[in-house]
RNA sequence: GCCGCCAUGGCGGAAUUGGUAGACGCAUCGGACUUAAAAUCCGAAGAGAGCGAUCUCGUGUGGGUUCGAGUCCCACUGGCGGUACCA
């Protein structure tokens, strides 16, 4: 059976260029200062999403991009770049550390033997990768920059004038300045509240099953993201990174990168930012004031209650005696709820009044405060005016407990509708102020802008932007990632010394977790206590790692600094006109809203602080479609219909697995397995293989006796340099499948050929050298022995063949005759022939004539090359 | 609900700025080679009508713009992904 399917010795060629590829460093990228650099060429920064070393290996997904990326790295090397295709490992994470208290094996012996696993799986499929870059997040020469990067966050605020981060120690100097007669430890206090990464006791998401807690961008529907287990809200003391800061810019300079238009709206809806005004409402009969966020402050006439979310602080206060008791019962009743519960019961509105009164700056009208969980306390002031006539909620809330609904926007264009008038409804979209004496005829847009001015010169609000994005939970009860380098004492905490840098975790024989909140790194008393103070017990989260990996790679081995500057500014820095940063950025759409935006946020504060040239990290990035099962749904082991890459480079060779995953359709596309498919290149690879060998009575492989070193002729030419050009530009393009179809359309043109040209065959085994590496430089190598004529070096140090026009042009052109746009006639036309010769030929068809009889010719097109239609009625 | 993506033969998919719909591959059918099969090579093929040359219809649905629409515009339908009380 395999016997059969062996048309060409795949299964040793393979292993020979694989192994000369290790031994030769071929695929190595000098850095600046470098023996072999040559600072003439312009570098070219291709990079994957680094994997995270599973247990399971490698699937197909992922050849899929990195056969993508190895293209254009071999393609671009070719055509004279210095190519950075790294890769490595992205190998700290939960679960490695659930596998490891599974099995009682420390995380860190599972995870190098995944790391050799993969190595050895991604080895096998060819991929140029410069090996001596490989970068591993839990080595400890990796940790310690990891670690250093986080003292940088540490030791650093947000200018909001300068929008941008700075060191602490200058907001220190200002504050000595201005407040001289602060104490040691209110400025101490101050500026711990104004660092990047501080310390907050915030409600967070703790999930019990994992024994740690997780970022909102880790919790999907109440749910882990990892494992799906329940995740409940607690207040919890805990790090975090100041990432709201970066609101603006992370929405802003994502603008003009060249990303899927969809990514980079999730990254905006995920930020989240509104546009409006912070409103201010005085408490009556009280002191108090409620200030409230919205994006509608045009609607301020209509406002005809307050709502506050439970935990508001000033709920307590305002509660008059009489409402009490039920207060409290709904207070209890919302903190029991989980937040599963609360979206659940979405559709319900529940509330309670307070008993209170606030006053509508506007109008000096009393307006009822309530209490109700539709509004949240993380978002905005935790306080909303309530505007039912123009908001969905505020309607529902209204409706259910008869408050009134007060129309101040009206339709533009609406009919009257006063059939059903007597029927309260909503209307939240833009219209004109009416019941609204300051704003009244105003459209909303500059209703919104004159009523924000008069609450700004009246002291009642001012403009203001809200975010969704909320900081960034930093830290996990967890053994396997980087402990944080920080000590405490008397509840303060301060850095540890760069020099001792890393810190490495404490080898333990028990890393499980505690059952309680106590991270696992408190059982290890004599790792936590230095002299009178002890170390941060949390983790990083996995996330930390991955934010500045492509960074290391630049300059994987230098012990000095996280990344020389000489090779920043090489492979990161802006060119010309270029962008700069990574070039070309593949990997799968589900880093969206996490790794992307960490990395960017990180990227940032490293832009602003002088340690690297661009403000964003990835220039282009592509997002690689998902591959289903055969039976086009998802691949799972429960269905069964999971491929394993291994299983197929066995049966067809690695060039047929990478080759197929780029020929089953565009790129960016999901799309179903098929193995029929495999088959499919796989034979189109014999044909190549037969192309150029043919076997004796024994079977032996001998270059084919019918090529010969003569030149190709015309026909043979056009097909060939049509080729070169469209798999040029279709790998610019990341148009991979049309590329190997024309590929294909050249090898069958060829193959009929009696006499085969070697150098055109020579000139297509360059072309598909990119997508099937080891076939071509073998078939390379056997020709270019025979024929001396043929460059001796193998191809991935040849340059990238260049087409040539003339060899396109023919001279008769096949013209398609329509009659009212319907093909009517072919004709074929010499190359300059003029309009009106063609016009002639095209009338004077005997198949348009039955078309054309008794009609008037009123017009004729000519599209030069392409087709003539007569126009006639 | 909102946001993003998609819809073309039996299947995966091709079609520059609007200009020959179905490239290339899979599956299918026919032929060559073979004692036979596999492999390989050659050929056919969107659907319908016709002996035929040919004709009609065809890119989710309905309209529109145009000499000409898979491509552009309007209104729908169906599917995939994300997100959801964000004021």
């Amino acid at each position: 059976m395999s016997e059969r399917r062996k048309q060409y010795p795949f299964d040793v060629i393979e292993p020979k260029w694989q192994a000369r590829w290790d031994e030769e460093k071929t695929f190595g990228a000098p850095n600046p200062g470098d023996p072999g650099f040559d600072p003439g060429k312009p570098k070219y920064y291709v990079l994957d999403m680094f994997p995270y070393p599973s247990g399971q290996g490698l699937h197909v997904g992922h050849p899929e991009g990195y056969t993508a990326t190895d293209i254009m790295a071999r393609f671009k090397r070719m055509k004279g770049f210095n190519v950075l295709h790294p890769m490595g490992w992205d190998a700290f994470g939960l679960p490695a550390e659930q596998y490891a208290i599974k099995t009682g094996q420390h995380p860190r012996v599972t995870t190098e033997k995944n790391v050799e696993r993969f190595r050895g799986q991604l080895k096998r499929l060819g991929f140029s990768y410069d090996w001596e870059r490989e970068v591993n997040t839990t080595d400890p020469g990796y940790v310690k920059w990891t670690q250093w990067i986080f003292l940088r966050l540490y030791n650093s605020y947000f200018d909001e004038r300068e929008k941008a981060a700075r060191p602490i120690r200058r907001l220190e100097e200002k504050r000595r300045a201005e407040l001289p007669e602060e104490t040691a430890e209110e400025r101490r206090a101050f500026l711990d509240s104004q660092r990047l990464a501080f310390v907050s006791e915030a409600p967070v998401n703790w999930c019990p099953e994992l024994g740690t807690v997780l970022s909102n961008e880790e919790v999907v529907d109440g749910k882990s993201e990892v494992g799906g287990f329940d995740v409940e809200r607690r207040p919890m003391r805990q790090w975090m990174l100041r990432i709201t800061a970066y609101g603006h810019r992370l929405i802003d300079e994502l603008e003009p990168l060249d990303w899927p238009e969809g990514i980079k709206a999730l990254q905006r809806n995920w930020i989240g930012r509104s546009e409006g005004a912070d409103v201010t409402f005085r408490v009556q009969r009280t002191n108090d004031r409620i200030t409230v966020f919205t994006t509608r402050p045009d609607t301020l006439f209509g406002a005809t209650y307050m709502v506050l979310a439970p935990e508001h602080p000033l709920v307590a206060e305002i509660t008059t005696p009489d409402q009490q008791r039920a207060v409290d019962q709904y207070k209890i009743d919302a903190s029991n709820k989980s937040d599963m519960q609360r979206t659940e019961l979405a559709k319900d509105k529940t509330g309670v009044f307070t008993g209170g009164y606030a006053v509508n700056p506007v109008n000096g009208e009393d307006v009822p405060i309530w209490i109700a969980d539709y509004v949240l306390m993380s978002y905005g002031t935790g306080a909303i005016m309530a505007v039912p006539a123009h908001d969905e909620r505020d309607f529902e809330f209204a409706q259910e407990f008869n408050l009134e609904i007060r129309e101040v926007v009206h339709p533009k264009n609406a009919p009257d509708r006063d059939d059903d008038d007597d029927e309260p409804h909503c209307f939240a979209g833009k219209g004109i102020a009416v019941n609204s004496p300051l704003i009244d005829g105003l459209e909303t847009d500059e209703a919104k802008a004159k009523m924000i001015d008069w609450l700004e010169s009246n002291g009642f609000g001012r403009r203001a932007i809200n975010f969704k994005l909320r900081d960034w939970l930093f830290s996990r009860q967890r053994y396997w990632g980087e402990p944080f380098p920080i000590l405490w004492e008397k509840g303060l905490h301060r850095a540890i010394d760069e020099n001792d840098l890393p810190l490495a975790l404490p080898e333990m024989e028990d890393f499980k977790p505690t059952g309680t909140t106590d991270p696992p790194l408190s059982k290890a008393i004599d790792w936590v206590r230095v002299d009178g103070a002890s170390r941060e017990t949390n983790t990083m989260p996995q996330w930390a790692g991955s934010c500045w990996y492509y960074l290391r790679y630049c300059d994987a081995r230098n012990s000095e600094r996280f990344i020389g500057e000489e090779a920043e500014e090489y492979w990161m820095g802006a060119e010309n006109e270029e962008a700069g940063g990574v070039d070309l950025y593949i990997g799968g759409t589900e880093h969206a809203v996490l790794h992307l935006l960490y990395a960017r946020f990180w990227h940032k504060v490293l832009f602003d602080l002088g340690y690297v040239s661009t403000p964003e990290p990835f220039q282009k990035l592509v997002n690689q479609g998902l591959i289903q099962g055969e039976d086009g749904q998802k691949m799972s082991k429960s269905r069964g219909n999971v491929v394993n890459p291994d299983d197929v480079v066995e049966e067809y060779g690695a060039d047929s697995l990478r080759l197929f995953e780029m020929f089953m359709g565009p790129l960016e596309q999901t799309k179903p397995w098929s193995t029929k498919g495999v088959e499919g290149v796989f034979r189109f690879l014999s044909r190549v293989w037969r192309l150029c060998m043919e076997s004796d009575q024994e079977g032996n492989w001998m270059v084919s006796s019918v090529l010969v070193d003569e030149d190709a002729d015309r026909k043979t030419l056009k097909v060939l340099h049509e080729t070169i050009k469209k798999v040029s530009s279709d790998i610019e393009g990341l148009d991979f499948n049309t590329a190997i179809a024309q590929m294909m359309v050249c090898t069958n043109e060829l193959t009929q050929l009696e006499k085969r040209p070697v150098r055109a065959v020579a000139t297509l085994l360059q072309l598909l050298n990119p997508f099937a590496p080891h076939l071509s430089e073998e078939l390379h190598e056997l020709l270019a022995n025979k024929f001396p004529s043929l460059h001796q070096t193998e191809i991935a140090r040849q340059t990238w063949p260049e087409y040539k026009d003339e060899f396109l042009v023919v001279d008769e052109i096949e013209m398609v005759v329509q009659v009212n746009g319907k093909l009517r006639d072919r004709i074929v036309v010499k190359k300059e022939s003029s309009k009106e010769e063609i016009e002639r030929t095209a009338l004077a068809c005997e198949k348009v004539q039955p078309f054309t009889e008794g009609k008037t010719v009123r017009k004729v097109i000519v599209v030069a090359g392409k087709l003539v239609n007569i126009v006639a009625n």
